[in-house]
DNA sequence: CTGAAAGCGCTTACAG
DNA sequence: CTGAAAGCGCTTACAG
């Protein structure tokens, strides 16, 4: 079933039922109605692809997850955050095309390339760690892209991210006006924008309150799983001395760190605090439920969505946003 | 940059540039290198849409989330499944399109049309609730369909999930091995495949064990949220009497209920023991660790992914694979 | 081993 | 208000 048929069926040339699937305005009323029902009755569905090939744009939307090691669907965090420009970007017109990271075209992993091949209007990217050149290549190129906590500088590039170093100020706060001054950090062992920034900002907290930084309570995970928080508790543990209260950097290493404490009887808040990030469902019901900084998903979701529409459609001027997070108290973290 | 140029630089024809990239075997090794070389200097990639229109495939697999509340990217169970089903696609060479359920074409909501629309080889469906007639249209269709927890039964359908009439049995099963014998069912009012079926052989199996089928120890969650489960076991504890065990359908409902319960100063599993389904990674972290059957969502991911690609490519005969569940005994459940 | 040409299903100036 | 025709960038018999 195609244009040329409905033509025919309905006595007028593919042009004109061309400009009434377009909504063109120099259509009479009569024809119009006709050649509708007709689409109608018939079920018939304009080609993608022959549309897209006809006109260079796709209505769809790249997504890839950068970085060697990315997060793919498999973190809470960025499939939450997803979830939201999904809904937001789909209001708008848009579907959305996952580049898979496992093979392509002579076995090139060229986001640039992928996005020509699918011609797609914009990218969100989400950020992982060791990011590949290629990601910096799509940045750079004229494809608008949005990134979720990846620092994008390309000329149609804008990105979106929680204020990290409020995040990790936040932390230290709360534990200070919670009467902790022992305060430990639980990082991870990648070269990421998010948790470099934490770190350092954690670090900068703790001197603006003239706390004392120890470096044996700093503990790093090879990786973002929960698994991988809990082997670096275990080895903070292992050296002895603990501090009162730890900053893990993200919830799932907090939940792994729980886990390990436990295990060693060590009982929280009460011999150790912990104040994790991103607010995952699972903070309200761990054991005990996770005091966290929160980030806005469904914020940050939107907005992206937001934004890289206006930057495809209106040739917005990029930005950067840097969005809050917000203290969310509950029982990891009591007082000293 | 097309086809045609790289013709031109390379002093051969289109339809030789066309048989390189498609790999035929009758071209010149000298003349292919020397042409492989020039796209690679250039940094050519062929049009997906052009490749597409004269070819009829997309290389795409379509996604979609059924039902008028479907779990989007929402629901951890399916967001699990989806990860590991788009990593095995992946590595067969495909793509994922995920099909907006704001806005269509002319504002219907056709999957069929849509699939036809984007030419998708195939289609992986998720369950939700309340399907719209416009899956059983696609389903019954002559694209390739897989579904998760969905009853497929076009010619081109097959669909996974897991023995749920076995997740209801398995739950029973150890409440009665660990001694409880009043056991109430916490489920859900929406009209599901997954959960009627465990409903019902949950009846069963409470039957089969010389078991007490209490009706005020049963009690409904408005959907598939957290929340809502919450809400449920509120209600159920207001009535007054409560089971020394409740069944609930989905660890995001039990989470609910163990929250409730927190609040009402109910221990868990010392006044009300509870097991879940999925298996969802908080279980390991919420209080009590919660004892639950265990969905494979590794396993039916993968089995999804090479099921759609076999149904694609070898016209494999379509069937329905059961996949075992597993019970995974932690804290929630202790004896009575 | 290589190429000319028709065709895939649309859109878009342009002419009337 | 409507239509003829070129063009988007590929693939694929078919001919040589």
């Amino acid at each position: 079933m195609n244009i040329k048929t409905i033509a025919k069926m309905a006595g007028v040339s593919v042009a004109t039922v061309s400009k009434i699937i377009n909504n063109y305005a120099d259509i009479g009323e009569e024809t119009k109605q006709r050649v509708l029902k007709i689409m109608n009755d018939v079920g018939y569905m304009p080609s993608s692809s022959a549309k897209t090939l006809a006109t260079k744009k796709s209505n769809l939307i790249g997504v890839v997850f950068a970085g060697q090691l990315n997060s793919d669907l498999s973190h809470p965090y960025f499939v939450s955050v997803l979830d939201a420009f999904k809904r937001q970007i789909g209001l708008l017109g848009y579907d959305l095309l996952f580049f898979s990271n496992e093979k392509f075209f002579r076995e090139k992993e060229d986001y640039l390339a992928r996005c020509r091949h699918f011609q797609v209007e914009g990218c969100i990217i989400i950020a992982g760690d060791q990011v590949e050149p290629s990601v910096n290549l799509l940045d750079s190129s004229d494809i608008p892209c949005i990134g979720i906590d990846i620092k994008l500088t390309g000329n149609n590039s804008a990105y979106l991210t929680s204020d990290n170093a409020k995040i990790s100020s936040c932390a230290v706060e709360h534990f200070y006006m919670s009467g902790y001054r022992d305060i430990g950090f639980l990082g991870i062992n990648r070269v990421t924008e998010v948790t470099t920034t934490r770190e350092v900002a954690f670090k900068e907290a703790m001197n603006m309150f003239g706390l004392n930084i120890n470096s044996d309570w700093f503990t790093y995970s090879e990786d973002f799983e929960g698994e991988s928080g809990y082997q670096a508790m275990k080895k903070l543990i292992a050296r002895g001395s603990l501090p009162r209260a730890i900053f893990a950097v993200t919830d799932l290493l907090a939940f792994g760190a729980l886990r390990a404490m436990k295990e060693h009887q060590i009982r929280v808040p009460d011999d150790v605090a912990i104040i994790g990030c991103d607010d995952l469902l699972a903070c309200q019901y761990s054991d005990p439920a996770l005091t966290t900084i929160k980030q806005d998903k469904e914020k940050i979701g939107k907005l992206a969505a937001l934004m890289l529409y206006d930057m495809i459609n209106q040739q917005m001027d990029p930005k950067v946003i840097i969005v809050e997070p917000e203290l969310v108290v509950r029982q990891s973290c009591g007082g000293a």
